[in-house]
This record gives structure tokens, C-alpha cells and sequence, in this order.
DNA sequence: CGGCAAGTTGATGACAGTCAAGCCGGGTGG
DNA sequence: CCACCCGGCTTGACTGTCATCAACTTGCCG
């Protein structure tokens, strides 16, 4: 069906330069393929692993879409990121050799999973290989901190615009429209990441339509001026 | 002055079991102090990095306290840690070779400093040190994910409470009393942490102390009932 | 075609932000 | 040694943003 599920090897794979091969040359890519013990199909709605779950590897998404959360106690939920295709899953994991979080698809999906005490040998042998690991655990601790920078301070507005940009640019960088897509997830899901309730989240959609600055219908969202989105916290001064 | 500024390797340092070496035997803590390339003084108001400076190692708090914060372009600013001694600063500057964040110090601080490219190679060669790292910088995420949990859905007064018991829990690692402790931070600070304005800081602090939780004076704090501070949701249904 | 989950929109209210005034405590200089 | 000053903190009154509750619409899937 997806022909890129068909490929075997990283060196085969399109994603190559958007997961954890990047910026390795051949004979150290295909240690990694080395690595590669199964590709594992997760369905729309299953977790690929649960919160306590054993730690036994780190997974890439080869497609599909993914939602990582957190909850604490009294049953609160925090959706603490979205994957899409080429990045990391399981991360948090290496701690305490538990997974602290559940990963759950929202769509169809499959993830290349990799035995993380296997990475870390490779990880001793190829010191490439290895600074790319720490660059990537470096990368989800740097994004955390931006996050904490959105939800400490930005307003509704700012706080969605902020998200669409995000999705925008990964998307981009995968080779799709950065300007029209498809959201996966609902406005509860993007309400609970952004922590806002999910009539914020339509409102905030509402407002960012009625002053032209994106087209919404449903799931379907369409980017008309990237810059005024770029500029969301005058834009709410110049209309009041 | 302070007796552990005297002495010059980890083996003598009291601070092993929470700081890098932990978990470590000795002879793969000596090949950690062969790492240890300096030691650095910063005065209290000083920054030890700032955004965007070049990164070359990371640090480890021997004495004071220090915090990390990021800001965007609009000049917000966002507190994203309090750093106390053993722990470590700088794993956001791994992703893309520089700060991404500044780190200042509360109170007159010393910290060693740990040339990253030689933290590297001494990985490669001692599997248990490479798993410490990747283990820190794992928990430097489970750590943002829970900061997420609280900035996305809490109250100011559940914010303060669990702000006010992580400080207690890591304080008694250490050896210090968790109920009763100075804070170094200002009301402002803690209010960047948590996402709050500072009066709303102010009176959070008020009412916990009116409800009996905790006594305050100023930046003296008093934990008197560590039960109830656990449970402030409920606490606040209560008093409704 | 029916049923249900997801989304929109409106009315109202609560919590934290803002603005403002005053207090406390520590350090400095007369 | 005291008075002053200034930063940090507290408290009050009022406002604004987002949450809540509720009614209704849309669109999907069986």
C-alpha cells in the first residue's frame, strides 16, 4: 500500500535524512540498519507502549501519527508532543528503564523500533553515531523549554499560531505543503498540548479565520499569511 | 571558606552520590575526575553561559545555585530550572553546538566544568558512564514533561505546592533539612518558573500559610504539613 | 438513515493579571 | 547609630482571558 513501508534497510528509506541515519555516511548507516530488530504496526487508537511499560527500545516513526502524554494522579492528562514520520519515540524511557509517558497513534502507523542497549554499543564504536544521539536528546530537552516558554506565558491566540507554525515547518522539511494540511488530531488533543480547554481552541481557530489569516473547515487547515501568523501578539494589539 | 571548594577530585567530592559519578566505581570515577579540565567561580548575579555562546562543556554545581531560562523575541522570559549542588547545567547546548538558554547564578556559586567532546570519548570506552549521560539527559526530559503537565493544567496554588515539595525531596537528598529552608530565588523567578505573576506568587504563598500548610517569612519557608501540601487540589475543594 | 463523536458558538463566571499603594528589611552614608 | 533608600514583598480593587455549561451543527461510519 505505502510504498515506504516496503523498504527494508535505512539506506532504502526516503525518511533517511529526517530520522536517526542523518548525517551519517553509508558503512555507518548501515550499522544502524544493523540495529533495526522489527518494524511494528501500531492501529489508529493503540499505544505503542504505556506509561511503566519495560524500556527496551527507542522507535522511529515510518508513518502514521503519533501523541506522547503524561498524567499525573487526579487523572489529569497533558499530550506532551506529536511525531510525525523520522522522529523519536521513547526517549523519555532511558531514566529509569520504565517508560514515563504513553504513545499512543492517531492514525495507522508504523515505527522502526531499535534496541536501545544495542544503540549505545554502536553508539561506543561509531562517535558520530553517538554525538547524533546526544544532539537528538539535546534537541526534545531544547524543544521542552520552548514548550515551557508557550505555556508559561503566550495567550490562546499565540499559543495556536505558534503550533501551526511548528507543523508547518516539520512538514516542510518532509516535503509537504507547508501552507495546507491535514490535522490528525482534535481540538482537544491540540488543547490539552497547548493547555487550553477545546472551546479555546475553536474559538482561537475562529478568530485566526475571521481576520483572514488562515483558513479553517474541521481538520482541514490552510495557511493564507504566514506572516501575520508569525506576528500573532500585535496583530491582537492592532485589533483591539 | 567552604570546605568541599578545597578539595580537587571527585573521589574527595561529597557531592558523588548526586552529581556525575554516581553509580560509578572508583575506578571509573578517577577517569571522570580526568575529565574535570576546571573549576569555575561565578558571582551571585553572574552569568555562567548565555544564548547563543559557544558550547564546549557541560557543569556541574559544587556549591550555590543557579537557574536557566529562555526568552523569546518579544522579551518574555521564561525560568526553566533552579539548579542546586550535583546537578547538571548546559545539555541544551549539545543540539546544535551553543547555548540555547542562559544560566545565572542566585548566590555566589562554584561548579566544575566537563570538557563535552572528552565526555564523549570517555564513554565510548566506559559503557557505565555512556548510560549515566544518556540517563541524566533522559531525566532532564521526564522532568520538563512533568513541568508541562504543571504549566498546562494547574492551579497557582497546586503550581506552588509541588514547586515547594520538588525543592524539599531534592534538598533532603542532599542532606538538608526539607521542612524548613531559604529560598534563593526571588517571588518573581519562582513566578517565571511556575507561570504566575509574582503577586500571584505572593499570595499563593498567603494562603497556604493561612490555611496552616506552611509558615512564611519572607524567602523563609516552613513546610508544616507535608501531607496536607501533597494534596492542595483536595484542600481547596475543602475550603469552598 | 440513524447515531454518535467532534466541533462551533453563546452566555456566564472564576481565576489570575494588572495597576496601585503601602510595608518590610537590609545596606549605605551622613 | 540612626535615617534613609531601595528592592523585594504584600495586599487590595478592578479587569480580562479563559473555563465552564449548554445548546446546537456538522460530518462520519455503520
Amino acid at each position: 500500500m505505502n510504498p515506504t513501508a516496503t523498504t527494508t534497510t535505512c539506506a532504502e528509506c526516503k525518511l533517511q535524512a529526517h530520522c536517526l541515519p542523518a548525517g551519517l555516511d553509508a558503512g555507518e548507516r548501515d550499522r544502524i540498519d544493523s540495529l533495526m530488530s522489527k518494524r511494528i504496526r501500531v492501529h489508529r487508537g493503540d499505544a505503542l507502549y504505556n506509561n511503566g511499560d519495560d524500556f527496551v527500545s527507542l522507535y522511529t516513526v515510518r508513518t502514521g501519527f503519533f501523541k506522547t502524554s503524561v498524567s499525573c494522579d487526579s487523572g489529569r492528562e497533558q499530550v506532551t508532543g506529536f511525531q510525525m514520520a523520522g522522529e523519536i519515540l521513547g526517549l523519555d524511557g532511558i531514566h529509569t528503564g520504565h517508560h514515563q509517558s504513553d504513545a499512543v497513534a492517531l492514525e495507522d502507523a508504523e515505527v522502526c523500533s531499535i534496541r536501545f542497549d544495542r544503540l549505545e554499543t554502536v553508539s561506543r564504536e561509531i562517535p558520530a553515531m553517538q554525538h547524533h544521539l546526544h544532539q537528538l536528546m539535546s534537541r526534545e530537552i531544547v524543544r521542552d523549554h520552548g514548550m515551557m516558554l508557550l505555556l508559561g506565558g503566550m495567550r490562546a491566540e499565540e499559543r495556536l499560531a505558534s503550533f501551526l507554525l511548528n507543523l508547518a515547518a516539520r512538514l516542510r522539511t518532509r516535503g509537504f505543503s507547508a501552507c495546507e494540511f491535514v490535522l490528525r488530531m482534535t481540538r482537544e488533543e491540540i488543547g490539552s498540548y497547548l493547555g487550553l480547554k477545546l472551546e479555546t481552541i475553536s474559538r482561537a481557530f475562529s478568530r485566526l479565520a475571521a481576520l483572514g489569516i488562515i483558513e479553517v473547515q474541521q481538520k482541514h487547515v490552510r495557511i493564507l499569511d504566514i506572516h501575520q501568523l508569525e506576528h500573532v501578539e500585535q496583530e491582537e494589539a492592532l485589533a483591539a
